[in-house]
DNA sequence: GTCTATATATCGATAGAC
DNA sequence: GTCTATCGATATATAGAC
């Protein structure tokens, strides 16, 4: 699905990237194609973009796709190279810091779809189902709603970091995590 | 500092309340002025509003200030009518109900900051100012990383139910502040 | 205080030379 | 595949009549 037979130049997944960062910082309407150009080194103010793009409504939809499958892939490779711990409280830990990363890596894709929601309608399902992976094999909240309160929890200090510029209340990304991983200890040792 | 003389209309103040509302959907480039009279009640096209501000810009910054004292009032008479309640549990799910409000309150502005963070320096000062009496009267997250953690949870709630479009992972507010009182239990009464 | 008309600038997109 | 030139649409903002 990825090349078929399109000559080669790397132009447009230069475009695709620096298009996805401009998106998602200046939205879609304050993203100029000149900008864009002009970030990819290409002449500013002309329509060589245009060549690889119909329109900027294709090239949106297009560099979505690609941030989507990028996460994906390194999610997923993160994922598998994580290795087994025998402690419980380290293998808490493990997974936040890995549920952190994902949610980091989800930052642009949140912002676009906070302005540009209406304009990417299927953004939200692919993200939901890309994130999908972070909770464990539980289908319902019910069966774990201690998973889902610390899912938000590491949601919420990444965006409040965010909103605040910094560390949220200061706080160290480690120390929140350790202190998660406190919190939520005999949730997960119910036998305890 | 309110009134100083500007002769009544209120036209004023709906221009900044639908300016806001436009800024935080659509962004800043992405609002145009035409729109903004549309929805006022203005004739569209014409510069009606720029009888009420000199520009765009400045109407961006009026409408940030028009936000904030809006909130900081709401949210103070709310937190003053809050009845004592003398069940530790019920004392703390009132105190994240009320915090998941005023969270929810700073959404356009943080859509806002979001997109248009560099334009508007002094907005993540001024809510972190306002955010402040969310934490009781500790001064360092060392003192209560269980607070820290707390808000970060309700934070992360309605962020990621904004994503999904939906409440988080289906699970109701009221049944997540539930399981969050249940999980913070232990740490809110180090006694036992 | 609102509307008409208009100045000025910029954006998205197309056609064609190289 | 990139650049020049340019068209058409739209945006911010101003000046003046009512």
């Amino acid at each position: 699905m990825a090349s078929g037979g399109r000559p080669r130049s790397g132009t447009r997944e230069r475009i695709l990237e620096v298009a996805l960062g401009l998106f998602a910082q200046e939205g879609f309407t304050g993203t100029t194609i000149t900008a864009i150009e002009r970030q990819v080194g290409l002449a500013a103010g002309t329509g060589s973009l245009h060549r690889h793009f119909k329109s900027k409504e294709e090239l949106l939809h297009a560099a979505v796709d690609h941030e989507i499958g990028r996460i994906m892939a390194t999610a997923e490779a993160e994922r598998a190279a994580l290795p087994v711990l025998d402690d419980a409280d380290a293998e808490a830990a493990q997974a936040y810091q890995q549920a952190m990363r994902d949610i980091a890596r989800f930052d642009r894709l949140f912002r676009l779809l906070l302005t540009e929601g209406e304009r990417l309608p299927q953004l939200r399902a692919t993200m939901a189902r890309a994130l999908a992976p972070m909770r464990g094999g539980s289908e319902s909240w019910t069966e774990e709603p201690t998973v889902v309160v610390a899912i938000a929890a590491l949601g919420g200090y990444h965006y409040l970091s965010v909103m605040q510029g910094r560390p949220f209340e200061g706080m160290a990304e480690g120390d929140f995590i350790s202190a998660l991983v406190e919190l939520t200890r005999r949730a997960r040792q119910p036998d305890l």
